[in-house]
DNA sequence: AATGTGCTTTGACTTAAGTCAAGGACAGTT
DNA sequence: AACTGTCCTTGACTTAAGTCAAAGCACATT
């Protein structure tokens, strides 16, 4: 399958008559990293934005003291960065890739002036970072307005709704990155999955999950409701 | 001023020509609120946005226990509920009027309109979404990653760098506001203001706060420094 | 089968921050 | 000047979650 034709299925460009998926292929250059390599760190220059053809690409900060916060892990298809080219200022954040990965990299300049003459291109990018700014208000929600069971059972809720949508999630990363994405650390993590396991929320079996209690989850996800 | 006057002003619709400010004028509805009164519900449908003629509106979300935590307090010439426009959901949070406010309000429809016609409106558009972005990103470090000393220490310094730059803040917004703005409560924050106080960092008589030891609050809001 | 390396779990302990409850301070009103 | 409501502060206590340290597991390699 050519570059144009992955665009052409990509929501950023959806939609767009397919001589701007010709035009995009062309300025797009094509990037691959090796598995925990740096694509940018936080203040660099954002110099363009990224689509990713294939891997795992992880953004996050860092405090002082070394502790790491998840963003985002994005996939196959989803874009990252474009928020540097609209500012014009720096990488709000680093990014580095979670496994070998190869990305299609569109040089601010170049994208601005497609951007510019096409405003189907300018919507689609504006509905791309509306949702991700409604991520981003549901992050800040959990991070300060829930404790860490909540939003663990929030996770598992939206993981099993995404995926299939039997009962069984399999975590495609690591507890320890799980846990910086919900704000915390794996032995907080780990000690309030068992929690679950023993109240009977959950079967936990290695990077497999399995909901017993869905509404059990749902209470505790989103009413006020503990895990004793 | 007239309303197409304001407009050019807006960082939204600056560098436009100014028969669009004519045109958004038109479209553009006044609306009064009373102080307290609500603008939009979380989840409620997303009509249109709002730019500030004058007043101060609150965004927050509530926890099912009744915490409230401040996304934003924004001000004239601010816009807000941009996203639900191009999302095409509800809102992400509510809003309210923190004190008497004029509103001018963009239906969707006609706006979206506006915007395919004009690609410096979407470009306007997106840099103001990019930045908000931003903040958001800065704002879930700060609630993950640091601990309420070092994210009061962090606001002082920015109120102290965008108002008069001088080491003399007042605060325009009540403490306890203040404390659902950084994520904490009143009664924390209190406390942490006196401690600052005592270690001479800050001196705080009623809502005005002087900045005696700015390197003393930088350590604590950058480097990992405690506030012992 | 044995070794090692990197996750994950568990336990004992510490700590930051929240809760509850009681005073103060202050501004506006009568 | 006394009253009232609101906001702010302080104190004693509780609790969620982080730290540190030690096993335990699991999987890949030799």
């Amino acid at each position: 399958m050519g570059i144009a034709d992955q665009l052409a299925v990509n929501p950023l460009f959806e939609g767009l008559p397919s001589e701007h998926h010709q035009t995009l292929a062309r300025i797009a250059m094509t990037r691959s990293y090796q598995k925990g390599q740096m694509i940018f760190a936080e203040g660099d220059e954002g110099t363009g934005f990224y689509i990713i053809q294939s891997g795992r690409i992880k953004v996050f900060k860092i405090s002082p003291e070394g502790k790491e916060q998840i963003f985002h892990i994005f996939g196959p298809g989803e874009s990252f960065g474009e928020v540097a080219v609209f500012t014009g200022q720096g990488f709000p954040a680093f990014a580095d890739a979670d496994a070998q990965s190869s990305l299609l990299f569109f040089p601010r300049q170049a994208f601005v002036a497609l951007i510019r003459k096409d405003s189907s291109l300018a919507l689609n990018m504006l509905a791309v970072l509306s949702r991700r700014l409604q991520k981003f208000s549901a992050l800040i929600e959990d991070l300060s307005l829930k404790e860490v069971p909540a939003r663990l059972a929030a996770h598992l809720l939206y993981l099993c709704e995404k995926d299939l949508d039997a009962n069984k999630i399999s975590l495609d990363i690591s507890k320890g990155q799980l846990a910086s994405l919900l704000g915390t650390i794996p032995e907080t993590l780990s000690r309030i999955m068992s929690r679950m396991s023993r109240q009977g929320l959950i079967r936990m079996k290695g990077s497999h999950i399995t909901i017993l209690d869905r509404q059990g989850l749902k209470d505790i996800a989103t009413e006020g409701k503990k895990l004793t």
